[in-house]
DNA sequence: GTGTGTGCAAAACCTTTGCAAAATA
DNA sequence: TATTTTGCAAAGGTTTTGCACACAC
């Protein structure tokens, strides 16, 4: 799901988006997108910059945030703005959506992804004449070890 | 929807959600809530203490960004971070939830109620073991308008 | 050569916080 | 009186921007 070839559609995808709008890929561009996709999980822009600094990448500050924000435009990541804090990324599989549970004691994400959202989706924008590019869900609760607050040895998230 | 009654309500709630923590329904926290309760829309913590400051409240912008902030913890209202600027707020109808579609070209926010997130909600907080507190949907893409690029007089939404 | 991208540092921006004074239980 | 709240101004942290230089077409 995250091989070779998906490195290949994600570059074609954002040299086709910059050639669109008239700007290049440069080095230091295809150095942010390389690390954006090699990411699992969530991160935050100045984490992602320290990693590519440590790493030996020539990419200022103001690249990578600039750049973080064309892989947004572009549809390869996704930006979560925080109620508190930096904004979180995360790279977009090609090939599925997902929708993510927050436990709202311990912080932790859960990601998951049902067929039904996509149905709600089609059926809400056809009702509004809305043409629907992309949705988030995100569920607010208790995570399995936080709903038991008396148990001992709960783990941290 | 949005009588009196709620207004009784929602300050009750406020109170009890106060009380728990040891603290006090003030006269500036009595202002804040009755201001947040009269909006309407979506609003941001500057514009809502520039309309209490207008309207004669004497609240301070430290106090204004503390009291939506327990008003949010409270539940009676919602904060939605965006990804530029500031943190937009709603408040939340005693009975009924609903939903965001977000157009990316004029910024417009449509909201509906769709059923089935609810069981949605519900089927994958029971698959994960998560409790459900509250949800959010958020829908990026076209509006009516401006899905037909071509046409003139598009309205500003 | 014209236009686009980069890097740096400074600016901008929104929000939080420290602290002394005021209010409340 | 003990505790909480407020207001002010300053600090904080994240993101953007102005500008000069470098680079690509």
């Amino acid at each position: 799901m995250n091989g070779p070839s998906d490195m290949l559609d994600a570059a074609d995808r954002f040299r086709r988006f910059l050639a669109e709008r008239g700007m290049r890929l440069t080095a230091q561009r295809r150095l942010v997108l390389q690390e954006a996709l090699r990411r699992e999980g969530h991160f935050d822009a100045e984490a992602f910059y320290a990693a590519l600094r440590e790493a030996g990448g020539a990419v200022s500050r103001a690249t990578v945030y600039r750049t973080l924000r064309h892989l947004r435009d572009c549809g390869l990541i996704r930006e979560m703005p925080q109620p508190r804090g930096p904004a979180k990324y995360e790279h977009l599989h090609a090939d599925q959506h997902h929708d993510h549970m927050v436990c709202i004691e311990c912080g932790r994400v859960i990601e998951f992804f049902d067929d039904t959202l996509e149905a709600v989706q089609e059926r809400v924008c056809r009702r509004h004449g809305f043409k629907a590019m992309d949705h988030r869900m995100s569920i607010r609760g208790l995570c399995r070890a936080c709903r038991q607050p008396a148990k001992k040895g709960r783990r941290e998230c």
